[in-house]
DNA sequence: TCGCCTGATAGTTGCC
DNA sequence: GGCAACTATCAGGCGA
């Protein structure tokens, strides 16, 4: 036999799921450097658990400004400005 | 004085902050990296629902696997056995 | 309209919320019963860490069974074959 | 020797350990519970959100308050009134 | 006894 | 819109 169940159909399927687990495997490797960052900011006397904080808050920030972008896109589109994607709008076609 | 609040232990703080954030933006890629693989195995013909199943069970078995690991250096400690990082274990007790 | 904020709604939901401490209380007390039989077991020469070892192997144990019915399952579904609930499936298709 | 390893000892520890996985059931238990009325109540139009914000709040006035008691106790030890257990000190004693 | 670390829990987000 | 996975937070247990 040669494609058989469990013939090319498996191998690909194989191959999602142990790329996934290598995706996976990385995410925690990137899990543990954060934690020796905490760790090492710690031995530096700085308290963890308000660098968290900082860190939610300016990630909350970061989310309003978004945010408000999206808001302002909305606005450019309702008046057909269009202002292209991520704000690039540097008008050079003046040239 | 010569301290200066926000001064170098600001600096320091704020290396730390920027390099979680970095380490959670790439832990954020990655995740969509997961998404964009779960999502081009579905087009293949895939159910993704199986595939996380599959994964889980993966996940479970290898923790499992350790659990024993873990479980059997804790009775060698208990025992007084210490088999030391990694089953190095050279009995030279008999000195 | 009869709402009247602060009344029949609010006694309902302070009977939801009351009715959730008093199940939350319930845990707390549970908790504590662990913990007792814990230190019992120990008074009697146990070591509490290696417990705590055998009873998360064996929750992992069982996950990691009913993971597998779960998965089966899944792909008997996949399969159309619908294994109905519990494992009845007493095949009068024929019929 | 009577007991052999695996006889009584194991026996007990057997029973610590089951002891332990059915009150481990009991709180799962309960924890549905609390999934339940949480569901009920959101049936009724509340929000588990809030629901929960606000239980989280009356916990922690509830240790604000254990918080305060205690500190009187501390004062009136400091003092030397031993405020007897749980603040019951009605002084019925001259009877 | 204090600090760390693991395991439990609560909250959030994404999928169905 | 409900449900389930995942993440982040927190508390209790352990070791120094």
């Amino acid at each position: 036999m040669t494609t058989s169940y469990g013939g090319i159909e498996g191998t690909h399927l194989r191959q999602y799921i142990e790329k996934i687990e290598q995706l996976e495997a990385e995410k925690k490797n990137i899990a543990e450097d954060v934690k020796e960052v905490y760790a090492e900011a710690k031995a530096q006397g700085f308290d963890a658990k308000i660098m968290r904080k900082v860190i939610s808050m300016r990630k909350l920030d970061a989310a309003d400004r978004e945010e408000q972008e999206t808001l302002l896109d909305i606005y450019c589109h309702a008046l057909g400005m269009i202002p292209s994607p991520d704000g690039e709008d540097r008008s050079e076609a003046a040239a």
